[in-house]
DNA sequence: ACAGAAGCTTA
DNA sequence: GTAAGCTTCTGTT
């Protein structure tokens, strides 16, 4: 190696790990062996071996090698015993693929370097300083902080997966401190992943500060007693070992006594067949093909290889039909929308869903994305020009700029929409110029009038033969049917995410953007600022607005083309289109209608919860001696625990003193006078700020209606979630509290209905885990706590004690959130030795729960994912971790999961149906509010009668015809003028 | 201005 | 023992 050579090294190791987390799941289509991880390394190799057309690093490597841990015991382990014991195993599928990605280096014909007792890192530092001794440069492909520290004058790294390069203006920027302190910023602050110590209560920031004030570790080590802050100090100096020894740690070897010279390393051409017969062999068609087209080998001629796997491949799970009940049952809605998705998503290339949507991932995650074809479209005539083309194609992304995220309030400013990848433009319509605030002029010239858009637009919008590809569509349904537009028919981004990985994170378009895309859009904060600066979208120039707009549309397009198929390949199909989509435009119906709250009647009693609280607040300080905080927890444990001395366990992981209702109703129960008040102070102050003080504050200016909102992704298992405000946890349990719910009211001359479900989950349990004792008292219409408890403890449900029903109660409960000894030891207030023969008792009179717990933990624990009767699935990525207690979690989560998730699947069906049954009947009820196993409606009077029968025969018959249940369903349901008297 | 903890409301 | 969202306090940015 000489001069002006530049040498690439890649962190295979730390790649391996980054593709897997990454990169969405692949597998080979002819036998199921996992490749995700494979593909994205050679995509990634090939892109670096690209010669001159290599423009993403800037340079062209002479040099090249990739370089592995070897095992993970190495030298430190011995310098530190707990250095990355922490490690789980690798997940299941990625174990075959660590042989696999060490083949396609040889495939590439590239060095595969790995040296026994040193880390991948190790080997790095130590090539590093090979080469710039030889006077050549070194680019490290990785991104991996612990390599930061060898960043310097010839030494640079490059983020493959962010295409970033970072050099020393980076890592000052990242971490505040250059390349040379790096290893005394991260000797400060530990890293938890790799188990390195560092000093407690020391984060970045504050690490990167001190050694600026000190200069490096041992300067800081040494005046320690110089720093101000006390906590601060004191930790420092208290863990001044540990600080040493993590520097050990983190400090890379660049000496290690390595076989392989820089010489060994010198770039090849790769051997075209070979290549081709490896990636051939892999199935990884796009890529196969572009490597033969450039190395000019004709593709059909090569034949697969023979690779060497570890471990058969095991861990997959049910794939297409496995889950879903291949039940026929007519699908309302369904008509030419159908027809237009279908058109929409009818196969191109591959004849598989499987294929298919392995195809268009890949195609995906190749390309980046070129936004040179975004426009703004400033005038009718191009608008024109491009709903036709969007009418021409069938499908089109859109998606509504506005002034609010509560679609009730949100004025449109503008729009996008998104043909093809890459073809995106945005049409702004309320853009104003920064001085017209107070004016209310100052619109932008050169924008289509709003009216003169919309009634363009509503065509393409309502056409039963385009379909339109939005992000949480409801947002955009209810903005759009405030001008009159009907959207339909649609697919939702964030619904199919939701129906495919629900459990495995967040559903937004960022985060499906960076997950199957790779790519980040850019926040709204870099057009419109956040906090104090934050203007509105309206504000945003209309250029940078168009972009920022236009690749959310693309962005939707692109994430719909590679997550459609994937519902067919997964056998979810059915899931999306009975379950989800359609609850959306009745969701937004609700979401319209709002519900009526009388503020005379809030305001009433903020005044009485005011006084009360008042009342207290002045006997409490009167027992303490001083006007304490009583709202924080931290004055009220001092008080207490500290100076008064009361007996209570200090219990908060933080430390603090726990002050909870339960700790504090404990001590009123031993004659304790403040305790009492405090909590009786507690609870009125949470009326009144939560509810009563808040609540009108979401009265809407023109219908004087509550409207809340519905989120359909938020929650894992399928359940509704509500917010702004939220609806679904207005107080019932106290009569204090039920007075909130007498500001419900419906209409004059109208009524409130409630529906509910009577002990759902119960009956889903009986269902799923078919126990015959509980299917018969379901059958029977009787008490179902009561007769647990007669079978468990042989007393007669005649004149049984209610404190043996209400054990029995509690253990009905424990076993549907997954019940564990400790968790009915504190709800029952018994030691646990007690509960655990309880749970023992009920699992000896009911051995099918029992077993129907072992077999849900099972298949948990074999595919990652649970499913409702319905097919929905439900993800725990984590339920084979190491940490039993994590284990143990999520073992309890998904044993729920399939009772709550059933029994959401089952409200939800109630509701997609529901409409349609009352308007049959003639009835003109309306569905409000859904609160879990609760409708709210509101009818005219005279229609009560009538749709009471209506609504009970759609809920307690909503599985069928899908799903014919062994347990019936009851529903209890009343009506009054207000909700306390309607429940 | 924001994030996390603690606490409390619901099914 | 499951699933959520909102308010207040507290410490950091």
């Amino acid at each position: 190696m000489k001069k002006g050579d530049h040498l690439f090294l890649v962190d295979g190791s730390g790649y391996i790990f980054r593709a897997y987390h990454a990169l969405p799941p692949l597998n080979r289509k002819s036998d199921g062996l996992p490749t995700g991880a494979v593909l994205g390394f050679c995509n990634m190799v090939w892109k670096l071996m690209q010669d001159a057309r290599n423009t993403d690093v800037g340079v062209v490597p002479t040099h090249f090698a990739v370089i592995f841990d070897y095992s993970s015991k190495t030298f430190r382990n011995d310098l530190y015993p707990e250095y990355k014991a922490n490690r789980s195993a690798p997940p299941e599928d990625l174990i075959p693929q660590f042989g696999l990605i060490r083949q396609a280096t040889t495939a590439f014909n590239l060095p595969c370097i790995e040296m026994e007792g040193f880390e991948a890192d190790d080997l790095i530092a130590t090539y590093c300083r090979l080469a710039c001794e030889a006077g050549g440069d070194t680019t490290i492909i990785s991104s991996d902080k612990d390599l930061m520290q060898l960043v310097g004058a010839t030494v640079g790294m490059y983020d493959p997966m962010k295409d970033r390069q970072i050099g020393i203006p980076e890592v000052v920027e990242k971490w505040g401190v250059p390349p040379e302190k790096m290893i005394d910023l991260q000797a400060l602050t530990g890293d938890s992943v790799d188990n390195v110590p560092g000093v407690p209560g020391i984060g970045p920031k504050t690490a990167a500060q001190l050694l600026e004030q000190f200069g490096d570790l041992d300067g800081l080590l040494a005046r320690a007693g110089e720093i101000k802050q006390e906590k601060r100090r004191e930790s420092i100096i208290a863990n001044a070992d540990k600080a040493r020894i993590s520097r050990e740690l983190v400090t890379l070897k660049n000496d290690v006594p390595v076989a392989e010279g820089l010489d060994d390393f010198v770039l090849h051409a790769p051997d075209g067949p070979k290549l081709i017969g490896f990636l051939k062999t892999m199935e990884f068609t796009a890529l196969t093909r572009r490597v033969g087209e450039a190395t000019g080998t004709e593709i059909g001629d090569v034949q697969a290889i023979a690779v060497t796997i570890e471990r058969a491949d095991t861990a997959h799970g049910p794939d297409v039909g496995s889950g879903a009940p291949a039940v026929a049952e007519s699908a309302p809605g369904a008509g030419p929308g159908e027809a237009a998705s279908a058109k929409a998503q009818a196969p191109t290339q591959g004849d598989t869903p499987s294929l298919l949507s392995a195809l268009r991932l890949e195609a995906a995650s190749a390309g980046k994305i070129d936004t040179s074809a975004f426009v703004a479209i400033r005038d009718a005539a191009t608008l024109k020009a491009w709903l036709a083309e969007a009418k021409e194609t069938g499908v089109v992304a859109f998606d509504t700029q506005t002034t609010s995220s509560d679609p009730m309030l949100a004025d449109l400013i503008g729009f996008s929409m998104a043909i093809a990848p890459g073809r995106a433009a945005y049409v702004p319509l309320a853009h104003a110029s920064g001085n017209g605030d107070l004016l209310g002029g100052g619109l932008i010239d050169n924008q289509v009038p709003v009216r003169e858009a919309l009634a363009l637009l509503k065509p393409l919008l309502e056409d039963r033969s385009v379909l339109k590809i939005v992000q949480d569509v409801k947002y955009d349904i209810v903005v759009m049917s405030r001008h009159g537009i009907d959207v339909a028919p649609f697919d939702d981004t964030m619904l199919i995410s939701y129906v495919l990985d629900a459990g495995t994170g967040h559903h937004t378009l960022a985060a499906l953007s960076e997950k199957w895309l790779g790519h980040a859009p850019t926040p709204l904060r870099d057009l419109a600022g956040s906090g104090r600066s934050l203007v509105g979208f309206d504000q945003v120039d209309i250029d940078r607005a168009a972009a920022y707009a236009a690749e959310h549309a693309d962005v939707t397009l692109r994430l719909w083309r590679v997550l459609k198929p994937r519902l067919a390949a997964k056998g979810l199909v059915s899931v999306y289109e009975r379950l989800e989509r359609p609850l959306v435009p009745v969701l937004a119906r609700m979401e319209q209608r709002g519900i009526s709250v009388d503020r005379q009647i809030l305001s009433r009693l903020s005044g009485e919860l005011a006084q009360g609280a008042a009342r207290l607040e002045e006997e409490i300080y009167g027992l303490v001696g001083e006007r304490i905080n009583i709202g924080s927890p931290k004055q009220l444990g001092d008080i207490l625990f500290g100076r008064m001395g009361l007996p209570g366990g200090s219990k908060t992981k933080t430390g603090q003193w726990s002050t909870s209702a339960q700790l504090l109703e404990d001590l009123a129960a031993e004659g304790h006078e403040l305790p009492r008040k405090i909590v009786d102070w507690r609870q009125l102050t949470k009326l009144k700020s939560t509810y009563t003080d808040a609540l009108p504050g979401f009265i809407h200016p023109d219908t004087r209606r509550v409207h809340t909102s519905y989120a359909l992704a938020a929650t894992t298992t399928g359940r509704l979630s509500s917010s702004d405000p939220n609806l679904q946890n207005i107080p019932v349990r106290t009569a204090e509290g039920r007075k909130i719910r007498t500001a419900f009211i419906a209409d004059k001359g109208h009524k409130l209905v409630s529906a509910d479900y009577s002990q759902i989950e119960l009956r889903v349990l009986a269902h799923v885990a078919e126990i015959p004792q509980l299917t018969q008292a379901f059958a029977d219409g009787a008490d179902i706590h009561a007769i647990t408890a007669s079978e468990m403890f042989n007393v007669p449900v005649e004149g049984m004690p209610s404190e043996v029903r209400r054990r029995a109660k509690a253990i009905n409960f424990g076993i549907i959130y997954g019940i564990s000894a400790f968790g009915l030891a504190n709800q029952l207030s018994i030691p646990r030795e007690e509960a655990s023969a309880y749970i023992k008792r009920y699992f000896e009179r009911f051995p099918g729960i029992r077993d129907y717990i072992e077999a849900t933990k099972a298949y948990a624990r074999e595919y990652g994912f649970v499913e409702t009767i319905f097919g929905r699935r439900i993800h725990y990525p984590e339920i084979r971790s190491s940490n039993p207690s994590i284990r143990a979690f999520n073992e309890r989560a998904s044993i729920n999961a399939r009772l709550q998730g059933t029994a959401a699947d089952i409200i939800r069906r109630a509701m997609v149906h529901m409409d349609e049954a009352l308007e049959k009947a003639g009835l003109s009820a309306r569905m409000l509010l859904q609160v879990h196993d609760e409708l709210i409606f509101e009818t005219v009077e005279a229609e009560v009668e009538a749709t009471i029968p209506v609504v009970r025969q759609v809920m307690e018959h909503a599985p069928m015809p899908a799903v014919s249940m062994s347990v019936p369903l009851h529903v209890d349901a009343r009506a009054a003028h207000n909700w306390d008297e309607a429940h």
